[in-house]
DNA sequence: AAGGTTATGTGAATGTGAACACAAGAACTA
DNA sequence: TAGTTCTTGTGTTCACATTCACATAACCTT
């Protein structure tokens, strides 16, 4: 587990256990990124963990904006989980007279009218959490505001830019995943 | 889009460009599951909603427990989006005294020690919202509890028997994948 | 220091999924 | 009814991902 220099090392063999895959995956995958790895010890934890954040761009903090303060939405502003990959919620926003003003977690709530204020901010990134109907319009003034990358948690395609990507999390569907596995009975 | 019968047919072009994939991927996937379409005019909707339906076994209303009743877990207890699928939510766990006894969109909070009555009522899935550190022993609650399939929203891996499945979104991993999508500039 | 052990990195084989291209069938038109 | 237009379903090809197996290298023990 540990090298000549104290640094503390995991073998592919141990990481595969831990995620629940083949140990050759994790080896194939980590080589496309070049030597990572000593033979014989493993892959020195910190020099991973600092490769794979700078693969993924998230050496430094990343800001994002949340669009839609609703039940998700408010659940997403008190998530602590994001910290966990450096990011921060830089700005919130609804349409809401109600809760235009408010702050959550430190994050006060903006009208959605000022979506614009995003690209003076160089926010890059957005999380979408309003209702269906909403999220197309909602979508292409995230895209006018300079936003190049959204997280959709509504259920439906958003059509945008090809510069533009979008990741989308259904969380109904994954739940509608679940039966298929289950044996009757 | 309407056959002899005046049924709603859809085309696999149609429908691809909907959700942003080829069209022969429609067709090939959708010939697993038999002659699903006519030819010249296209699926018909209603009966291809209901092949769907009856291949992920979601015919019929399915009965879910909610484990963990923080802010995602609140969040998803007043999610309108499980009915699309014939979701209800039938349950709810915490072991918060300060929460246990409520109703949050009539159902009422339970102690997670209670678990248990998950085998009497027949409920076979549950959603997942604990945090990390209470996710794997709680899993094995659910387990023993006969529950046989498991949407996982804590950012860890679930070790569970071979005849338990899990499906497991993290949400600050999603998020953390965008960056990478991103052109640095 | 030398041999044994451990673990990486990779060529080759296998498996899986997507894309192409087209024959065949259904509907529509005149 | 005959010909034209759609659209499915599928054989084939291509591309990619996973697994196997092992040579190579680093570490560890005596």
């Amino acid at each position: 587990m540990a090298n000549e220099a104290g640094a503390l090392c995991i073998s592919s063999t141990n990481l595969a256990e831990f995620i629940g895959v083949n140990s050759c995956q994790i080896r194939k995958d980590f080589s496309y990124f070049g030597y990572l790895g000593i033979r014989g010890s493993g892959y020195n934890i910190e020099k991973l963990i600092k490769k794979i954040k700078s693969i993924l761009k998230i050496t430094v903090v990343q800001k994002a904006a949340l669009v839609g303060v609703g039940n998700l939405g408010s659940a997403i502003l008190s998530f602590p989980g994001f910290a966990v990959y450096g990011f921060n919620i830089a700005a919130a926003f609804d349409v809401s007279p109600q809760k235009i003003g408010k702050k959550i977690n430190n994050v006060k709530i903006e009208n959605i009218s000022k979506l614009w204020i995003l690209k003076r901010k160089k926010v890059n990134l957005a999380i979408l959490a309003v209702p269906s109907e909403a999220a197309q319009s909602t979508t292409e003034k995230l895209v006018k505001a300079g936003v190049k990358g959204i997280l959709n948690f509504s259920s439906c395609y958003l059509s945008v830019p090809k510069k533009v990507k979008v990741i989308t999390t259904d969380i109904a569907m994954e739940l509608a995943r679940l039966p298929y596995y289950i044996p009757a009975g």
